[in-house]
DNA sequence: ACAATGACTTGCAATTTGCAAGTTAGTTTT
DNA sequence: AAAACTAACTTGCAAATTGCAAGTCATTGT
């Protein structure tokens, strides 16, 4: 039989398993915003504007802690302060989130500007090589300015335009 | 601002609005086994292995159906059947499937052979295009033998292999 | 010392989920 | 044509999960 559910597992089927760690409303919103918002603190996850609950974000990091899709490190200024990182199985979910991306905007009534979603889409590697340079690098500066809810909606245009057509390698 | 949240949305983010309508631990698993394991029926979804309670899946699919990524349809022959289909706004999430199933053959240990993923993910194009011919064609073919829990394990190779290397366009 | 801050807990009420056990409408069997 | 079957759902709860609001608790700033 090819499914052997291992312990505590429904099946063996790596899109059931993926979808019992993060299939849910909230893991990855929360990743999305490690990936290309630049968030690290629980405080800027909490008023990240979909509004999660801090009880639900406070479980929602331990888990993917535990699945080994998140690391927490204290800062030593500030040793009340925990900066929230992927690791390498984290940020191996950018395809996904990209995925996630593109659909939506083709599909529903999103406020991410189509052609630029497209424009992500069709270079779909190079982006997915950038984000990960931002991982490696430690590079914080938020990779897509329009999904955040605290940006001015006018003059994004210019660092995407740059994202895409950067290190085309 | 960037965000103004739609009707009923908690924002305009396209990744946000697409786990609101298909973040959950089981919708993903109903597409992926109309698109790749040929199901069509109520039961056959009902008895798929991962163990889904009847209610859920009545409510998924009402969703599903409401969201506009299934058609139902009677068949002529028995009027108590209904068949389900992918609409292509439901067929357009094979790449998130795809990406699901990569990253949990990676990380995690699941029972579909790692190397034939791979092989899946290098040719990320053709598999995609193969998936989508198959849905316009309405060939009910499994894809992925091994994603079905009822298939014999020991000669799924060879479609497999079939799959992966006809029709490279 | 005292107020403020970051990262959580805790207490509940309100949903949502998971079984098990019906229902209903078409279909086959006798 | 009545009885038995079957597909696709409902319904009834108990149990688990979620969403708010309101605490803790260990630093830090003043």
């Amino acid at each position: 039989m090819g499914a052997k559910p291992g312990p505590n597992r429904r099946s063996g089927c790596p899109v059931s398993i993926s979808l019992e760690i993060f299939g849910d409303r909230w893991s990855l919103l929360i990743i999305r915003d490690l990936m290309v918002r630049g968030f690290r603190t629980f405080k800027e996850f909490a008023a990240a504007g979909e509004g999660i609950a801090t009880n639900i974000l406070a479980d929602r990091l331990q888990r993917l802690k535990a699945a080994g899709i998140i690391t927490e490190e204290a800062e030593k200024a500030d040793r009340r302060r925990v900066y929230y990182r992927l690791t390498e199985k984290g940020i191996d979910l950018a395809p996904v989130l990209l995925d996630l991306l593109v659909w939506g905007s083709r599909h529903e009534t999103a406020d991410a500007p189509c052609s630029i979603v497209e424009e992500l889409a069709a270079n779909r590697e190079q982006v997915l090589a950038e984000v990960r340079r931002r991982w490696e690098q430690r590079d914080p500066t938020p990779v897509l300015p329009w999904l955040s809810g605290s940006v001015d909606g006018n003059r994004s245009q210019a660092r995407k335009k740059k994202l895409n057509h950067t290190r085309v390698s």
